[in-house]
DNA sequence: TGTACATCAGTGAACGCGCGTTCACTGATGTAC
DNA sequence: TGTACATCAGTGAACGCGCGTTCACTGATGTAC
C-alpha cells in the first residue's frame, strides 16, 4: 500500500545505504537487486518506484559512501594540519580494521576498476566525489601553494588507494602489512 | 575429435591469453565462459577439458598477466639503474596508451578490488606475483640496503597502482591526466 | 612397421539458477471539493 | 472539517536472458601388440 512521504523518503534511503555497503563488500556486478532490497528490509519487486534502474544505485550508493569516506577522513584529521592531519588521516586509513571491512569502508579501493567500467553518471560522481575528498585533505595544508597542496593530495589519496587496494588482494598477511607499513611510512614526509 | 598434445597445449594457452586480456578489459565477474572460448576459436563446451573450473582459469590468467608485466617492466627499464630505471618505469606505466587499454595493461590496476574477492589459488598467485615484480624494481637499486629497495618498490608499485586506478575511473580527462602527472612527479625523486 | 582400439579434444544442446526488469494487484496516503 | 477518490509504495509472481557446468556424441590421435 501506499507509504507516506517522510517513510518513503527513509525506505529510498535505506536502499542506498544497503546497496553502498553491499557494493563495496562484494562488488557492483556480484550484488543483485534482490539481495540489496532484502538488506533494506523488502521484496525486489519495490526496486522500480525509486530508482529507473541499477545503474541509477550505482551512481547514488557510490556518492553515499563517498560522502560518508570525507566526513571520516575531516573527523579523523580533527583540527590538525600539516603532517599531524596527514599522520591520523595514514593511521586511519591504512589500518587493519580498515582493510578487513571493505563494506565499511573507501569506495575507491573497494570498488576500484568497477567504477572505471559504470556508466557516465557513476565515473562523473567518482571525479566530484574525488575531487572534494582531496580538496579537504589539501586545506589543512594552508603552508603549501594551493596547486602543490591539491597535488600533493591527489597523490596521497591514489598511494593510499592503491596500497590499500594490495593489501587486501595479497594473501599473505605478513606481506599484506608491510604493504601497509611500506605505503605509511613513505607518505608521512608529505 | 582428439587433437595432438601440441594442438592441446596451444590451445590451452589461447584460452589463458584470452582470458587474462578480457578479465582485464571487462573484470573477471562480466566476462563468461562462452566469450572467452568464443575469442580464443573455439566453442565453449570444450572448456572443462582444460580446466576444472572458472576460478582455476582466473588463477592462471592473473599469473599470465603479471608475467607479462613483469617482463614489460624488464625491457622498459632495459640496463638502467637508480632513478634513471625508474623515470623510464613512470613514463612507460602512467601512460595515457596504458591508461587507454586496460586489456593489454597490469592485470593489479584492471582488476584491483576483484582480486581481494578471489580464491586462495588466485590471491596465492597474486602475493607471488606482486612480491617477483617488486624484486625485479627493487634490484635496479644496488645502492640501497636491499629491505629498504624492497620497500621503496612495494611503494612505488602500489601508487602506480592506485593512481592508473583513479585515473580510469574518474570521467574529467584534465582531472584524469592531473592523477597521473602528479603521480609521476612524487616517485620521480625515489 | 602395421594394425586394432582406447583415449580424449572439441561440438552443440541442455541443465538449473540468479540476474535485471515488468506487471497486476492491494490498500493506506494525500488531494480535491 | 469531512468525504470521495486518485495516487502510488510495496508484494509476489513472472519475463527473457546469460551464467557456470554437464553430457552424449564424433572422429583423429596415440598406444599396445
Amino acid at each position: 500500500m501506499k507509504r507516506s512521504k517522510a517513510e518513503t523518503a527513509e525506505t529510498r534511503k535505506r536502499i542506498v545505504e544497503a546497496a553502498s555497503h553491499l557494493f563495496r563488500r562484494d562488488g557492483i556486478h556480484a550484488t543483485g537487486l534482490a539481495e540489496i532490497m532484502t538488506a533494506a528490509g523488502m521484496t525486489h519487486g519495490g526496486f522500480y518506484r525509486h530508482f529507473p534502474s541499477k545503474d541509477q544505485l550505482v551512481a547514488e550508493a557510490l556518492g553515499a559512501g563517498s560522502q560518508a569516506l570525507r566526513l571520516t577522513v575531516q573527523t579523523v584529521m580533527g583540527g590538525r594540519t600539516g603532517r599531524r592531519a596527514v599522520q591520523a588521516l595514514l593511521d586511519n586509513y591504512l589500518a587493519p580494521k580498515h582493510k578487513d571491512h571493505p563494506g565499511d569502508g573507501c569506495p575507491f579501493a573497494a570498488m576500484g576498476a568497477e567504477l572505471a567500467r559504470a556508466d557516465s553518471n557513476t565515473r562523473a560522481a567518482v571525479s566530484g566525489a574525488f575531487v572534494r575528498l582531496a580538496d579537504s585533505i589539501a586545506e589543512r595544508a594552508p603552508e603549501k601553494k594551493s596547486s602543490v597542496a591539491r597535488s600533493d593530495a591527489i597523490f596521497m589519496l591514489c598511494a593510499m588507494i592503491g596500497a590499500l587496494t594490495m593489501a587486501r588482494a595479497v594473501d599473505d598477511p605478513k606481506l599484506s602489512a608491510s604493504i601497509l607499513r611500506s605505503a605509511k611510512q613513505h607518505l608521512a614526509d608529505s
